[in-house]
DNA sequence: GAGTGGTCTAGACCACCTT
DNA sequence: AGGTGGTCTAGACCACTCT
């Protein structure tokens, strides 16, 4: 983290979430900031804008930044988290089981999904994860073996996210994600405790690396009742 | 429209959403699209950071910036967007209907919800949004009076948001919303063609103004099987 | 009128990709 | 080596808010 727009950026988000800046008090001018952190006005200003993006200040025309109670915003799922920083934000205890890892040919399903010919490879893995006393969450993943050569059972007991952006160096960019409710399959009846329940909350997550590339397919499958998703906006952009 | 670096995006995606812009195309680099329009380098990045948040291009480092298949990405309900808006994307008929128009003291529930004191009168507004056949949505809204002195049957069954932002004023900056799976209410029964489902997708939504004071809370009830949530995100930020 | 954030400019250096 | 996007600077003018 080289860059100082981030460090500033970090700085502040620290002082949010440790109290030492409340909620509802006004951050400094821009001016002022920028002669306390030795940077330009410019510089400051796309710190404070990520900080306003993130929903952590407001910035008001010829006033200045407040912060905002970010606490009040408990845990933001926004944008792409991976299940391990997921139950380690909420604390609970966490267990994955492997229910299937192979590498197959693509059917018609997934030739729409993932962007793949005939002769590509794919590598599928189901697992079902546990928070707390319960498997809540069934978790269905399609690579295109093209950018992902080896998968182990192993790997995908812990994060598959950290070997892909660690090991691999895959440079994960932006994902749109579709959220529905779709009755429970089989499979979910078989592999997750469902309470009961005939319908689980899906989010469909097409995956695209830095070049723009669609190298992932994740349907994640939760139990309704322990279903959040929740989701930051600010208008017009 | 008169910010420079608005109007440069706005071209832009008319170009994409035409087509003139094929998908995978480069665009031009930042120091040309500087000299075609008239622009400094900063106002350019400025439009094509816009563009890349809202997914229509990917920029890489080094290489350029290419366009991005907006149509695969069908309708983005990302952000903030209001009934009317959303079914004129579907294109079809939509129709709603006022079940409640109040003027009311806000019970604990509220009190939590808005952050209102005792002293407050809270507008409650519930309404069924049918699209097509069938009654698929329930809305329940809850307005400080502060912020909107008073509210009509006919207001309601249009777009409330146009008239709190065109008649108003009110500048509608920030939302948070909680997306969640919640059996199906008497109310939801009562009011929605629940085709037999005993659960409804709730969209809990905390909207606040330009000086991040919270004037509304909304929930709005989904009949499962026409429940579609989007999401557009980009890692890091 | 003084202070604030929003926009825009012109120039500089860097890391990265292509050739 | 030359082009590209990413960062940073310093200065300018504007619209808005407060007093």
């Amino acid at each position: 983290m080289k860059n100082k727009y981030l460090k500033i950026y970090n700085e502040i988000v620290k002082q949010i979430e440790n109290g030492e800046l409340e909620p509802n008090v006004k951050l400094p001018s821009e001016n002022n900031l920028a002669d306390k952190y030795g940077a330009s006005r410019g510089t400051i200003r796309k710190a404070l804008n990520l900080l306003s993006q993130n929903g952590y200040i407001q910035k008001i025309k010829g006033k200045g930044s407040i912060v905002l109670d970010v606490k009040k915003f408990d845990f933001p799922i926004s944008g792409i988290v991976t299940f391990k920083e997921l139950s380690k934000k909420m604390g609970q205890a966490s267990d994955t089981t492997v229910h299937q890892l192979d590498l197959m040919k693509p059917d018609n399903f997934l030739k729409n999904q993932l962007s793949v010919t005939e002769d590509d490879q794919i590598w599928k893995v189901v697992r079902a994860r546990e928070i707390g006393q319960d498997k809540i969450i069934l978790d269905k993943d399609f690579f295109n073996q093209e950018f992902v050569p080896s998968l182990t059972k192993e790997i995908c007991e812990g994060s598959i996210y950290e070997y892909l952006e660690d090991e691999l160096g895959l440079e994960i960019s932006f994902a749109k994600k579709v959220i529905s409710v779709e009755e429970a399959t089989r499979e979910d009846k078989e592999y997750l405790d469902l309470n009961g329940y005939n319908v689980v909350a899906v989010v469909k997550n097409y995956v695209h690396l830095n070049d723009a590339s669609l190298f992932q397919y994740t349907e994640s499958r939760h139990r309704p009742d322990k279903f959040r998703f929740i989701d930051f906006s600010r208008r017009g952009v």
